[in-house]
DNA sequence: TCTGGGGTCCTAGGACCC
DNA sequence: TCTGGGGTCCTAGGACCC
């Protein structure tokens, strides 16, 4: 089984093993990462949840007071993006030691790939090394292409080896029966889509033809649908650090803004903030966009392209979001305000 | 217990130009 | 006066992921 193997290294629950690596009197303990670390907080989420954690019935994007509920003796905790992010660095640093490509895929998750003779051997080795120089775990999924991978490595997650494999042979076995929402990229309206034209299982999708899907499907989505369900997927590993196409800023209130001056006092402080990252990044700023939630979850996003061309000026950005904002009604109590700057590429 | 924050890519319609 | 297509840019929103 030699050849081009794409290993997908994804970290058990990152932040919060990442706050227990640093405060070993927690390991054991229920650790609940998010919003501001205050178990009493409306209108935060769970951002991670640890084993101890989840046993309880605590996820990702529970609202922090229900994980409250469910497990009252859980310490709570607020992010710390900053430490996460060097966590990151470490790990990064210790897989690019091994003679591989790897591509950087978020804080918490890497693609491995190349010319391996045993990747089982390889993906062994790459945990005991995470696990020996920064002290963190991980699930790895070993496949022929990235979605192979990335699907392997949820199976790896529940394997007590940490390690799983999909190959072209063993996808239709284990896949095939399984319903399409398991696929990456499938969510809960493709879901529903597809339902609709009688396919539940990544089997039908594998076995249908564009013109079935063409109702409901583009070409390219529908061709993309098939093939992903087949087992088939992206090989290329990306090397160079990624580029980010956008940044943005965004915040819930605890209250309801309901006052227009506040508004764009709120609209002012983001740009400004975000304009300092996006300078401090040694980016230039291309357009910008302005997003509004109202108290009843509607939400709209307003964006201009800057018509005096790229920025590194928070003042422009900022007056620039201030003018996006003016394309908004605001006749309603506002839930959250969120400034998004697009970035010149490519400079 | 109402539903975070930070991203990416795709699509579709209108403007505008040739 | 009415009528083509094609191409590109811009904007808004949808869908998905972690």
């Amino acid at each position: 089984m030699t050849g081009v193997w794409l290993l997908h290294v994804d970290l058990d629950q990152f932040f919060a093993s990442v706050e227990v690596l640093r405060r070993p009197e927690l390991r054991g303990r229920p650790v609940i990462v998010g919003g501001a670390g205050d178990p009493a907080q409306a209108r935060a989420v769970v951002a991670t949840a640890s084993r101890e954690a989840r046993e309880f019935g605590v996820h990702s994007g529970m609202p922090i007071r229900m994980a409250a509920r469910k497990c009252p003796d859980a310490v709570f905790l607020p992010m710390d993006m900053p430490a996460y992010q060097r966590a990151s660095a470490r790990v990064m640093e210790t897989l690019r030691a091994f003679p591989v490509r790897l591509e950087v895929w978020g804080l918490d998750e890497a693609f491995v790939g190349g010319d391996i003779d045993d990747p089982q051997r390889l993906a062994a080795d790459l945990k005991a090394a995470v696990l020996d120089e920064v002290g963190l775990t991980c699930a790895i999924g070993i496949g022929r292409n990235k979605n192979q991978a990335k699907i392997a490595a949820r199976f790896a997650k529940k394997d007590p080896s940490g390690i799983a494999t999909l190959t072209g042979e063993t996808w239709m076995p284990v896949m095939g029966g399984r319903p399409v929402g398991e696929l990456w990229g499938v969510g809960p309206k493709t879901v529903k889509k597809l339902e609709e034209l009688g396919i539940e299982t990544v089997a039908d999708l594998a076995a249908a033809g564009l013109e079935t899907l063409a109702p409901r499907f583009t070409p390219r989505a529908a061709t993309w649908l098939v093939v992903i369900a087949r087992g088939g997927g992206d090989t290329e590993v990306v090397t160079e650090p990624w580029v980010a196409r956008s940044r943005s800023k965004e915040v819930t209130f605890d209250r309801d803004l309901t006052e227009r001056t506040e508004i764009e006092e709120q609209v002012t402080a983001l740009a400004r903030a975000l304009g300092a990252e996006v300078v401090a990044a040694g980016r230039r700023v291309i357009r910008v966009g302005v997003k509004v939630r109202t108290a009843s979850f509607f939400t709209q996003t307003r964006e201009a392209k800057l018509r005096d061309g790229p920025t590194t000026d928070p003042d422009v950005i900022a007056h620039a979001a201030l003018t996006v904002l003016t394309k908004f009604e605001l006749d309603r109590p506002v839930r959250l305000l969120g400034v998004r700057a697009d970035l010149l590429v490519n400079d």
